[in-house]
DNA sequence: TATGAATGAGCTTTCATTCAT
DNA sequence: GATGAATGAAAGCTCATTCAT
């Protein structure tokens, strides 16, 4: 009674995880338009009409691509939890050490990024989604730790404080020439990320005392 | 008669840009493999056949769109000559300004930056000749600024010099956040500069006494 | 235990005629290329690998359904019998209105003679076999009554008793009327009955005498 | 400048005619859904892609298909126009000749009235263009024959009046043995006219003195 | 017996490209 | 140069049929 059956539902259970996966791959590579479902198909090692199984089309095996890969960014934030958030300087090193890390590492996160940015026009409602679940989430923390830093003088009030990106956007920089380079451009990461926190650091600290590093 | 003539001289001569244009429309909106060469045509006012007359093919075409449209954007930068390099706090502000300008009008110069994230895989080339031609002149640019006033001793020597990027990049980011929300997010973008500037200033300043605004 | 699996043997002992049915409605409607074997399970309640334990494939599946619906038709005949077969004026009256009323209330029979039309050509077979078992019968029967009528001396002898089709034509013209047009159009059956037997039996009658209703 | 291109454009004009006469043949032979644009096109003696130039799809070359062969139909009835109109019973006579001539010549005409059947339910809209277009001019015509003599007294008031289809009906049916049983089965349209004929005019005649023939 | 995942041939439709005019 | 009819390869999608369970 037991056991049987495992391998086929086994398999079965995963065929669409494996789907996604493929079409990740090609749809990341060659864009919507420009992806076939033939390739997708043979890269997940199922034939055509197999897709169709599990997808009514194209453009819903586009959604579940782009859903699967950005849930798993703003997990990584739980990372935080236990650090301690004073003094503010040591608390920002440690989160944006963290996103590096994370953009770094995640090279699916850059595709789907790159997703969202050529396929913005086509499907504006999956960048408002991915802006309200990717890249809200990750300024609201940032925004918090600016206000409570601030709150306790440790920084200053600065118009910086309304807007988190500007403190995150060398980062997201840093994103776009992994994207568009790829690896034929040498890229020094931790020496921006040490240039990065020195501008920020020295920008918004409060006083000239409060010298980071 | 001669008049009549010349009339159709100047559209002739015309065409191959009137075809450029309709394409960088067609291109930016559906990306390379979603655009339809018929759709190029008919918004240039001509047939798919005469599209053929100029371009041997599609790839071509999409090279061209691409080269007219960032030969621009470097140009801009000439608006800086005349204003004078220090103190270095005015000079930045001015460079910052004119790249906030140009990156809020240009929708043109937005829309390739799209094309070359979204295609970087497929004209990888494309991407480095961009890269040559559009990023790096504004980061020497940039660069030149920084070391010039860190030699004067208007701003400290720190990792930041070596990365003008980290410091262009909020401009960067607000090219996105238009890009990929187009209309649909209201952007202060007057308050973001100051807001980068005072991020910029603040971090980069030799001394506490230099403070902007 | 025991009833539970009587309600099952005659579940699964209803099975195929459940099939047909469903097959039924799906072929008439969208006719034999036009109609999915997935819909027809789903209409049956089973799934598509069901419909292959009881049929070897489509097309037999096809023959099922044609040969079970048209089946009943003759049968209605018998409500004949007992009804005196003359004078021949009356008898003919019976016999219309029982065509008239099967003819108004069988959809079924109706839609199957939609699908022999339709599929005339890639179904012959079904077609001589459809001929030799429903239309037939009921010429021969309306036949054997002229025959006998005109024997009697009760009708003319014309050329019309040779094609007993063309006393009959009229009902299957309204048989056709109410195949092509549904309900959208409205047709007074009974007035149309009276008009039809108008015709036939001042057109057959032996002498002007012989006057119906 | 002339005659040159006339091979070119004589071929172009003729496009359209030739492949909705082949998607006739493919349509009539095996339905909507049944039939393939590549047999079309085969048949047509162009490529699959040609079809499309012509056509935005398929349902609209069926729509192209029906309209083209029905309207010639009506047509055939200006061949009345100069055949007296009384006595009643030649020229219903003169009628019906040529409504069987036409039926039995009009291969295509029959075809379509497949069509009509096999397809009512997938374009009731075509069925409603159809009736008004084909049927319901001949029926108006034939209303139009006996209403006058039966003003003139030449033929009884009677339901018939109302039902012209009635009068018609086993033309109609013969239009439907031609239909499915192709040359399977013999069929002497010439007696089968004669009977026709002389149902009707028996049945209609006002009184015993008027005897057709 | 019944399932339904998987197949793959085949369908309609699209579109970059060609070429006679 | 300019046209646009024609192509044909290939794309997205469908569905009758199979088969391990």
């Amino acid at each position: 009674m037991a056991g049987e059956n495992k391998v086929r539902e086994r398999r079965k259970a995963a065929r669409p995880a494996e789907i996604i996966e493929a079409a990740f791959e090609e749809f990341t590579r060659h864009g919507y338009a420009g992806t076939r479902l033939e390739d997708v198909a043979k890269l997940a090692g199922v034939t055509k009409g197999t897709i169709y199984v599990y997808f009514p089309d194209k453009e819903q095996l586009f959604h579940a691509v782009m859903r699967k890969y950005w849930r798993r960014i703003p997990d990584d934030m739980r990372q935080l939890h236990g650090i301690p958030e004073k003094p503010a300087a040591a608390f920002l090193r440690s989160f944006l050490r963290l996103v590096y890390q994370t953009m770094q590492a995640d090279r699916q996160g850059r595709e789907i990024f790159r997703l969202i940015v050529a396929e913005a026009e086509r499907f504006p409602a999956l960048v408002d989604e991915y802006h309200r679940e990717v890249i809200e989430p990750v300024l609201e923390k940032l925004r918090g730790i600016l206000d409570e830093a601030a709150q306790r003088g440790e920084i200053r009030r600065s118009a910086v404080l309304e807007f988190p990106d500007i403190v995150l956007a060398p980062a997201a920089l840093m994103h776009l020439w992994l994207l568009i380079f790829s690896n034929r451009r040498p890229f020094d990461a931790d020496r921006f990320l040490e240039a990065h926190l020195d501008l920020v650091l020295h920008g918004l600290v409060a006083d000239t005392a409060a010298q980071p590093d």
